[in-house]
RNA sequence: UGGGGAGUCGUCUAACGGCAGGACGGCAGACUCUGGAUCUGUUUGUGGGGGUUCGAAUCCUCCCUCCCCAGCCA
């Protein structure tokens, strides 16, 4: 591996693991990375891949990959193949170790069996509203359900029937018997399996009782074996609850450890504000090359490993950040710098007619295809009469600071020739500029003047008859907004480009 | 005004009672077969008040600010 992704990496969760390890509390290490499959993974969730594989790495444990698949209205085996494709793409590898949390229904409906037995779960006919109404607000406690105090037998009846299909969507609910006057919100009896008639993507019509995500994921963790659940920080109140839970079945405790999800400049990583992209057709998919998802990424071109270098820079803390876009644009030149091979394109032509050339001759020159990197070799150049250049690099009348080409000034042209600039055509009517007319030094061959003379600027160019058509898509980034974290939902899509919005 | 978290250059992140450092961005300069490259330099920071200490970003205390939580979403 690169320098910059050996395994010399140091934040707070590192440090918990290294402690863990050094004081015997874990023999091993055994990590997970946990994705819904509802949506395509993008630059925050590749975050969490390399922290969840990287920490496994170092400290010689395992990383799993596991689908947390209990919304069976949300989910779909599409999101599960790219999500795969995602992960392995970016470099990393669970081998066998492939799970989903649909794998562990039978057995959480097992626990949840036990849970009632011990009364500490019941089955409540309260609605969504009236249980929404109960549970209080953030500053007064809950009210208990009526129908918090049944009996185990007719809790365990009620239950059973709401997984036989006797009761439709919505009509029951499976709830924790926890602490209605709890501050942590996530205490008062939360919701563990609602009714949902519904086929699901892996089980198909096997269930219609489906755990919540509170309900499963802790317990997923614990089942696989999972040494420490790193998660954002939204879920820090929830660790209250997985604990509870852990503790009232008595099975292995992972341990979870909370930190911030990533947060970047002009654009937007909720999954929620994605989908809305795709849904309403400001992008042309998920892998739209201007989105932040990683097959987007990789459709513009970036590297894997500048996307890892990324997430090693950004690090992992606890604090709320705003990543700069410009430190991933960095991270991505940096690679490519090294490793993508040049070829000249002109994007805005200006066309350039050698005056002293010989008509209809040409010759090829060598070119360099990195300057980076030697071993990548060189690739021949046509040269002729008539050539482009970029509308940029020509000004009639140039500032102080513009070096390149003007009237009467000379210009290396890449690995070709010195040219000088001697007349600017213009169109009579409007005035715009047509054409160059330029002479060639022939002893410049290669762009070396043997008199040692030198130029201020170099120009690429191609040569008009020799050229190929290209389309070119320059892209920019999404949103004109810097700061759109914030909730309020922000209509700063870039505009103006090819209509599509 | 309940509960849970977090405050260090513009941004991200180190420093774990002992010289506040790095990266990105910005700016300036140099250089170059491109001025979107490279190199060099540079600016700027411990939220505030008290306290402990020879010494505090770090420990104590009070305050301020910001983030998360009232889905049968994850």
């Amino acid at each position: 591996m690169k320098e910059r992704e050996q395994d010399n990496h140091s934040d707070f969760i590192r440090d918990i693991v290294k402690d863990d390890l050094a004081s015997g509390r874990s023999q091993n290490i055994h990590t997970r990375f946990p994705p819904e499959p509802n949506g395509y993974l993008h630059i925050g969730h590749a975050k969490s891949i390399c922290l969840n594989f990287g920490v496994a790495r170092e400290f010689g444990g395992l990383c799993n990959l596991r689908f947390d698949d209990t919304n069976p209205v949300k989910e779909e085996d599409e999101y599960v193949r790219a999500i795969r494709e995602d992960v392995k793409w970016l470099g990393f590898d669970w081998e066998d170790r492939e799970y989903y949390a649909s794998d562990n229904f039978d057995r959480l409906y097992d626990y949840a069996i036990q849970l009632i037995k011990e009364g500490k779960a019941y089955v409540d006919d309260l609605s969504a509203d009236e249980i929404r109404e109960h549970r209080g607000t953030l500053t007064d406690q809950g009210r208990e359900s009526p129908f918090r105090d049944r009996s185990v037998a007719e809790n365990l009846d009620l239950f059973e029937r709401m997984n036989k299909g006797e009761f439709g969507d919505g009509e029951k609910v499976l709830r924790a018997r926890i602490d209605m006057s709890s501050g942590n919100m996530n205490m008062r009896d939360p919701v563990m399996y609602r009714i949902l008639h519904e086929d699901h993507h892996r089980s198909g019509d096997k269930w219609c009782i489906y755990p919540m995500y509170d309900w499963a994921h802790g317990q997923c963790d614990s089942i696989e074996g999972i040494t420490h659940s790193l998660c954002t920080l939204e879920f820090e109140d929830h660790r209250p609850l997985y604990n509870w839970f852990i503790e009232q079945l008595n099975i292995h405790y992972p341990k979870q450890i909370e930190f911030a999800r990533l947060n970047m400049s002009y654009t937007v990583l909720s999954k929620r504000r994605l989908v809305e992209l795709v849904d309403k057709g400001h992008v042309s998919g998920w892998d739209d090359p201007r989105m932040p998802t990683i097959a987007g990424m990789r459709r513009r071109g970036y590297p894997p490993e500048s996307i890892r270098n990324f997430c090693d820079r950004i690090g992992v803390a606890k604090r709320d950040s705003m990543v700069d876009i410009a430190l991933l644009e960095f991270c991505v030149r940096e690679v490519l710098n090294k490793t993508a091979p040049r070829v000249m394109a002109v994007l805005n032509p200006l066309k350039v007619v050698i005056t002293n050339y010989p008509d209809g001759g040409s010759e090829e020159l060598d070119a360099i295809n990195n300057p980076e990197d030697e071993s990548m070799g060189s690739r021949k150049v046509p040269f002729s009469k008539v050539l482009y250049i970029e509308k940029d690099d020509f000004m009639e009348d140039p500032p102080k600071k513009f070096f390149r080409l003007a009237p009467g000034r000379e210009v290396r042209l890449r690995y070709a020739y010195f040219i000088t600039c001697n007349e600017v055509i213009k169109d009579p009517v409007t005035g715009d500029i047509l054409e160059l007319h330029c002479t060639y030094d022939p002893a410049t061959r290669g762009g070396d003047a043997p008199d040692g003379r030198k130029v201020k600027a170099t120009l690429h160019w191609v040569s008009a008859e020799h050229s190929l058509d290209a389309e070119v898509r320059a892209y920019d980034h999404l949103f004109l907004k810097e700061d759109l974290a914030q909730k309020r939902s922000q209509r700063c899509i870039q505009s103006g480009h090819r209509g599509y919005w």
